[in-house]
DNA sequence: ATTTCATCCTGGAGGC
DNA sequence: TGCCTCCAGGATGAAA
């Protein structure tokens, strides 16, 4: 579910609901959750959490860092259906609740995921976490940048390669927090095949293309995100963006600008939305 | 060194 | 109703 948009969201009402609040418990069901390097003594580090106070709760690209006043993180990878609820999901649901951190007083937060691709990195350092430690705990330092922090020029640096772009956009390596939506959607905006080799863009596209995938993902973020089956914020609700999306999931619809029926191919292992008429393979 | 591919899971939809 | 196949927002380790 979540791409940056929707983990952006998270962490906003995260922020508010749980920053400054100490934590009780934390409680992990399924082990398959945890990831990381101290995966021999995590629940010696689980129990360190009693009595800490969250101090931030900030995202990475599709990652969610929640950091504690006395050396803890934990990084939250929420793969494909993981949602964090400020609410106890009630019925058939209840079993696919793998987390729960407990506050002094109330709300908890659960952490659901129906296909457990979700992953939990427990950043326990005793000599004190600063950001670039919990990074490099939790692999990010292979994790390539914001898209707003990338430079026209490095971008169009970055194209220098004959991956399909596609791909490239959602390698995390090169670029964070794009997924599938988004990509065909920054792809459709600026009028660029899903197919198309990436060294094949002219300058000028590759600068459309980096405006098309920022403006995107902000306005993204301004709609809650987009929930087309699973995705909910940690209030339970649903995101806004899904009526905006022009080709994602509209297989077979009018474009919204030519009218030609919207396209799906596989690429990559991936479903790919496209207009054929407004996003050319050759320019 | 880079890049592709199968695989990890469950549930919902649609065909027969 | 049941059974089957296909599909789904992601990331990764092994293999090429």
């Amino acid at each position: 579910m979540p791409e940056l948009p929707e983990v952006e969201n998270i962490a906003a009402g995260l922020r508010k609901q749980i920053q400054g609040r100490t934590i009780e418990s934390i409680c992990m069901h399924t082990p398959l959750v945890i990831k990381g390097p101290h995966k021999s003594r995590w629940r010696k580090s689980l129990a360190r959490f009693k009595g800490a106070k969250v101090k931030s709760v900030t995202r990475r690209g599709k990652r969610l860092i929640i950091m504690t006043d006395n050396s803890l993180a934990l990084v939250i990878q929420l793969g494909m259906t993981g949602t964090l609820l400020l609410q106890k999901p009630e019925g058939q649901k209840k079993r696919h609740i793998h987390w729960v951190i407990n506050f002094q007083g109330r709300p908890s937060l659960y952490y659901m995921d129906v296909r457990r691709f979700g992953r939990v990195w427990i950043i326990d350092n005793p000599n004190g976490v600063c950001l670039d430690e919990v990074m490099e705990g939790a692999g990010f330092s292979k994790m390539g940048p914001e898209p707003w922090d990338i430079s026209k020029k490095d971008f169009y640096k970055l194209l220098a390669n004959k991956r399909m772009i596609k791909t490239f956009l959602l390698d995390q390596t090169r670029i964070a927090g794009l997924g599938n939506i988004y990509v065909d959607e920054s792809l459709f905006a600026a009028g660029v095949h899903p197919a198309r080799l990436c060294c094949d863009l002219p300058e000028a596209q590759s600068d459309k293309l980096l405006r098309s995938i920022c403006s995107i993902l902000k306005r993204a973020i301004s709609y809650g995100g987009t929930t087309f089956s699973d995705y909910l914020n940690p209030y339970g609700e649903t995101g806004r963006f899904l009526k905006m999306l022009k080709v994602y999931q509209r297989t077979g619809e009018p474009c919204k600008k030519c009218k030609t029926p919207i396209e799906r191919v596989v690429l990559a292992g991936r479903s790919s939305h496209f207009c054929a008429h407004c996003q050319e393979l050759n320019t």
